[in-house]
DNA sequence: GATGAATGAGGCTTCATTCAT
DNA sequence: AATGAATGAAGCCTCATTCAT
């Protein structure tokens, strides 16, 4: 008994390692394969062979289809939403939020721009937990910057709208002219963008 | 002879009226189910029982599902087209066919809001003719933009995928928002904010 | 009523006389398509196209895809039994009487592939009444072969298979290298083989 | 490590050799059933069923309905190349070779009854794969008669449609009289009447 | 746990046949 | 009687999910 739990203290996490290392392989696999081929054209098999595992071992891991996409995109978006937490934490000047945040979410795009290409597809119909938590917190900036009086009043209801637009464009530019700017360019341009506008 | 001619004239286009007439309710039909259920989950069986007709009878009209979706789109397109080209005709002062390009698309999603929340879906992944062709538009109008200087050239690459986001964020604060705003008032916030940004 | 049936006199033979011809093109249309298209992938649609009518006007004529099917059979059959039994009607020496017989069947395939090539194809399965009508036609040639020693009493049950194989053997050999060989030629080498066999 | 080679010698092929297996099966049933209900009428349901497996198993072994008559066809077809082979290569004397030859499609046919009648079908309109690897070996057949001055020169291009036939007009007559001829004598009697005829 | 073959509900599509004009 | 659009049963095929090894 004692050596059995001394055992388990030592075998357990290996093997918890290796479970979640799986678990880790298939999401990755998932986030190429859902955005490679469209949240509705993804196969279970296909997702399965990127991973290197079998299918049957996807559904060890998760309970169906769905559960799967609901885990892959919510492990991406508590790593963004910490991510912006902490953009929104410094009690900095507005506009430096305002660029740390931007920052954030195109320095996210970067490495999971699979899976924010998933996000905008389910953001038109109905949104996700997702996206409505990245709102939620694009709601607390917005505030600030009324608060602030960095932001017109007079646009105050569609405001986040308007900063998830400017942020949007500038990802669209992106994805179809990739590379073209550099990830503090972006957040630079739409942070410009956002606050004066197109006009000459 | 003569009452063969007149024959001929009155009874043909008589089956053709009706011809047509069922293949715009099944495109009617397809537009609804498209968008209650998705670009993915409308089944044929169901756009056929929506428009009142068999699905041999969607069949007769459109050659696959595939088919039916792209005339769809098509058929939206062209009627956008055509009277964004409209817009876009007069030799007004640019701000004023900037608005009434704005005018013209927030006119088109209110008769077609479902669909259209549809298509902005797969204009993510790969653009479909009907989105590539709108965009051509827009570079128009961005180009005239920046050779009167109303624009910012500094943004010149970006102006394109700008204008969009302007107009995507009013649609997107539209759809959360329904009823909101006036569709007048809708152009004059998008161009408002293209042109002058959000900052106070 | 008198005038009536004067009437019907003329207009009835005209107005039957279209109504068979319409009935003849359909069968003529139904005979290429058949044979294109084999016995099964040949559809009523482009039948009907084909003898420049609507699908509704074939149903007006027959009863039924496998009713026009059969029709064509029957009215193909009919000519060629006719043909046959003249053949054989003749109290001509054996040998003249299976020329004949064979030089018939050679001249309606040289008008009929078509049809012919579609009763080859049942022939296998379950034979149809035509096949077997011919095959009796066959039969009393081989009787009289028999009774007149002029074919080998040894084979006798299986004569008939024999000669249908011969025939087949030219025909096939035909369908591959068309025009090769005369009709004539056809029948003299139909026989020849039959009789002689291909042994040097 | 010895153990996991060892392993895997065994473990592999137990899997494999059950997937073959099941495919072997459904070749199987597709045979009975392409044979009983023709190459048309034949379901893939009922294929599944007769099998004793379902629909989806049918397609994880086999592209498609098409594939799977191909390779149904191709897998009798190399069966009986193989054979024929055999028969064509031991320097035997002519007659006997033909002998061999023939007896070895008439064995063929005794296991294969049902579905090479099938076969014979297509074998009209346009000849299959299988059908023309056969005559290819008929060619060289006959070849080697007609050096070996065994085969009427004057009917040289005749022959292999000639030697076809007779085999033909054999099977046929078995397929209408089961039974009636031992293998072996089929194969006597096409030999007789494709050499000497059946003339008296 | 991992494997991957088996499952079968459910979708798309075809085409012989009907029927209102 | 001709027309051809409408019908819908029936077949093929896909793919998420299960389960024996």
């Amino acid at each position: 008994m004692n050596t059995d739990s001394k055992h388990e203290v030592r075998v357990r996490p290996l093997r918890e390692r290796l479970r979640e290392e799986t678990a880790r392989a298939i999401l990755v696999a998932a986030e190429e394969v859902f955005a490679d081929k469209g949240l509705h054209d993804a196969r279970v098999e296909e997702i399965a062979a990127r991973a290197g595992v079998s299918v049957g071992t996807v559904y060890n891991h998760f309970e169906d289809r769905e559960a799967l996409l609901a885990d892959l995109v919510e492990s991406r978006r508590k790593e963004l939403a910490l991510r912006l937490d902490q953009a929104l934490a410094d009690h900095q000047p507005f506009e430096t939020q305002l660029r740390s945040f931007a920052l954030t979410v195109f320095e996210h795009f970067e490495s999971h721009r699979a899976f924010l290409s998933i996000l905008l597809q389910s953001d038109v119909g109905q949104p996700t937990d997702a996206m409505r938590e990245i709102r939620a917190r694009i709601d607390v900036l917005v505030r600030r910057g009324l608060s602030r009086k960095a932001l017109r009043s007079d646009f105050a209801p569609l405001l986040p709208s308007m900063f998830t637009g400017a942020l949007k464009a500038i990802l669209m530019h992106d994805l179809r002219n990739p590379g073209e700017l550099e990830v503090p360019e972006r957040a630079e341009a739409a942070i410009d963008f956002f606050l004066n506008g197109a006009g000459a």
